[in-house]
DNA sequence: TGTACATCAGTGAACGCGCGTTCACTGATGTAC
DNA sequence: TGTACATCAGTGAACGCGCGTTCACTGATGTAC
């Protein structure tokens, strides 16, 4: 049954908004198509009337979930708290793309990890812009440490099976960061 | 054809090796349990004798890896510039497993979570040992930032597909962390 | 020390199963008149 | 504006294929005497 050109568009970001969710939590390799199709309310079929192959789907997720990007907008120590938080840990499947997905991409097509360099340059430079500092250079050094740390850190964090450590590796990498993330 | 305990022996740390390997290039759930067994120089059917699954083994090959450790013993700034380098970026499958697989061991049995997490308090022992402050709750806490900001930048600087952006960001951290690692 | 035999590590064919992908079909859409 | 029909998004059965796992078999090992 034909859908409206509308309706069809809105399957395909229902679609990419599954995978992004399905991505994060469980990795590429270990999401199926079907998976995916099923949680946009669809049947596994149609598919490929949407993507050439999964590895087209794992490309255009990659892009789609970054249009968005992780916010500086609320000031930088805004951002770090909201991103070194719990919260941000436990929420895996609507959290950072890079957090949950960097190590993964690195075994995927050059077209994912364009999308994923993409995201990770503008990254950088939205967090180099957030940064009052006199020397522009100084800024982005300063900008790829301090996301370096923030990715690192959370991924250490999930990984850590006690939760008492978890909380620790994000509070500790917080107090760390601290002092310098003010100038 | 039955082999002596010692070959036996022998042949279960070729497999561990070679999971090691193999699962740090490629992530766990691309690697096939066939696979490993041929690059341990067995045929796939001798496997149950040595590990109850394949979950097992990913259990087994995280507890031996991280039986060597990363050596902090050059000191903490030589270890900073061999971790941070090109060379251990290139080296997946011979670098560290944190770096490797920290992400992929989210989704993996408790076991495997487990043995990755003994991982990773022993590599921050170890780190915060090597730290000459005179106060240890605050080694400890620089200790783990120095670690999520280790781990963070190799999983970026192999994400990324640009050889330049991926070099700067190993550079830029290892400057960025440069100042407080000293004292 | 030498021999006979039970043990058992490793082999390779075979098993279900789930996956990515294909395809004939359906029926709502949207265009031509 | 209303009707007739070509289009094509979505359906669900079917396809190979590779995977984890099992198992009957083999022949070297190592023990009992």
């Amino acid at each position: 049954m034909k859908v409206s050109r509308e309706q069809m568009q809105a399957n395909r970001l229902r679609i990419l908004d599954a995978a992004g969710r399905l991505f994060r939590e469980r990795g590429f390799a270990s999401v199926s198509v079907a998976e995916v199709m099923q949680a946009a309310g669809l049947t596994h079929g149609g598919f490929y009337g949407h993507f050439a192959s999964k590895d087209d789907l794992i490309a255009q997720t990659l892009a789609h979930i970054s249009e968005g990007g992780e916010t500086t907008g609320q000031g930088l120590d805004a951002f770090l708290d909201g991103y070194l938080s719990p919260r941000h840990r436990d929420g895996v499947a609507q959290g950072c793309p890079m957090a949950a997905l960097a190590a993964d991409t690195r075994r995927q097509t050059p077209e994912a990890r364009a999308a994923m360099t993409d995201s990770l340059r503008s990254q950088i430079s939205r967090i180099a812009a957030s940064i009052s500092s006199t020397d522009a250079p100084q800024a982005r050094q300063k900008a790829i440490g301090l996301w370096a740390s923030m990715v690192g850190a959370v991924i250490l964090a999930r990984t850590a099976d006690d939760e008492a450590l978890s909380d620790e590796i994000l509070s500790a990498t917080r107090a760390w960061i601290g002092d310098r993330a003010a100038d």
